[in-house]
DNA sequence: TTACGGATTACGGTTTTCCATAAAATACTG
DNA sequence: CAGTATTTTATGGAAAACCGTAATCCGTAA
């Protein structure tokens, strides 16, 4: 079982529920952060006092207030973690419910477990903490689990993603390809603009432009 | 203080939390629904059973699973509930935090505290309790205070957010028009359409119809 | 009834977006 | 180097959206 574990969360209604959980696993050694600059201080210090961390709990989206952070979402300090001290059990621990984002978690930043904030949470976080102590299997919540399955994934870049801001910003894709041009983009042809809208559509099952930006805004893309 | 309690929220963590608030009160009979539709049922039987209850904490939003509900969200629990039993004191519990959505709960559904889930939710829960246990004040989260002072009422009605919300769904203008004809809302001519889109722009200064929908989407009015 | 004003609808021209095809530029291969 | 893909750009026509103006409908009041 887990010796020492650190949390980023910023509700404290979720701090609470964890630190309960941790308390029927009679883990005592916990400490908790309202910001992701702060867990991330706390866990580098950890592995310099030669006492680190042995699991990270983290949520993935934290209100933005008055004070100005660095990391700004879960997402990044997860990645940022995992660079830092690889052998780290991750649980992130979250109300997003998107498959790509889910995916991405567990492809790109290897997490050891995703837990769905909702209904049930406390029952699945159990379960995590139980399954990823001991052994080296992933823990996902049942309600989600299909993220992962998720087949082909056509790559969206950076320039996707600009376009798509730009167009739901209210810009004119005319508008856009001048912005490109001035800014040495380069495929900057109407043509180009076009190809690429058609792929996202298609991609994104749009059924034309508007429909594309709301739906790249509800998964959280833009 | 308030002798009998009903909690609509359907997440673990916040229920705990609440009942704990509950507790240093001591508030003993409460009882909690993780659907709008049980809160709405238990509200009403009380009141049959003449114990009516004399408070209300409800969240806003609930996420959607297998179960089929009348009572999609907790606005429209507010409402109904306030139309049932005009004298039961309700507070908002929510991580809602756009000002028109809040706004309207304090006028249209007159609650009489509106408490902004995030870092010191607890504290402002228990200030929100103590204020309106004993008087008619309003209690609002101070991050969120701003929204009451704003000013400049919206002539946008049902229609208007159809029309975003069909838009938004990937749905054509003259497609929206064919489904207005036989659905029989009334204007529903092109060009009354272009105008009232027209309009809208106008009010949310936005530069084409995309930016129209992207920004009702951020306000939280689609 | 008639006259008026507001709301709705109809119409026409312009701009923007959409879509298919072709030309040009670039990369890749033997 | 020639020849073949692949990617990027160009072009033109169709559809959708945009925008101003004019005609029509409809309720109210003189």
């Amino acid at each position: 079982m887990f010796k020492k574990v650190i949390i980023a969360e910023d509700f404290e209604e979720f701090n609470l529920a964890i630190k309960q959980t941790l308390n029927d696993f009679d883990i005592v050694n916990f400490q908790h952060a309202k910001y992701c600059d702060d867990a991330f201080l706390k866990i580098r210090k950890a592995i310099q006092d030669n006492e680190p961390y042995d699991l990270l709990i983290s949520d993935l989206s934290f209100k933005q207030d008055h004070r100005e952070v660095k990391i700004g979402s879960g997402d990044e300090l997860i990645e940022k973690v995992r660079e830092l001290q690889p052998n780290i059990k991750i649980i992130a621990y979250s109300i997003e419910d998107k498959n790509v984002r889910i995916k991405s978690l567990f492809e790109n930043s290897e997490i050891n477990a995703f837990v769905l904030k909702g209904r049930n949470s406390i029952e699945d976080l159990k379960k995590a903490i139980t399954l990823i102590s001991n052994s080296d299997q992933k823990f996902i919540s049942p309600e989600v689990a299909s993220a992962l399955q998720e087949k082909g994934n056509y790559e969206i870049d950076d320039v996707d993603i600009k376009i798509l801001k730009y167009l739901s910003a209210g810009t004119s894709q005319d508008e856009i390809i001048e912005i490109f041009k001035t800014s040495d983009i380069k495929p900057n042809s109407k043509s180009a603009m076009e190809k690429r809208l058609s792929k996202l559509k298609d991609f994104f099952k749009a059924n034309n432009t508007i429909h594309l930006v709301s739906i790249t805004k509800d998964m959280g893309i833009i």
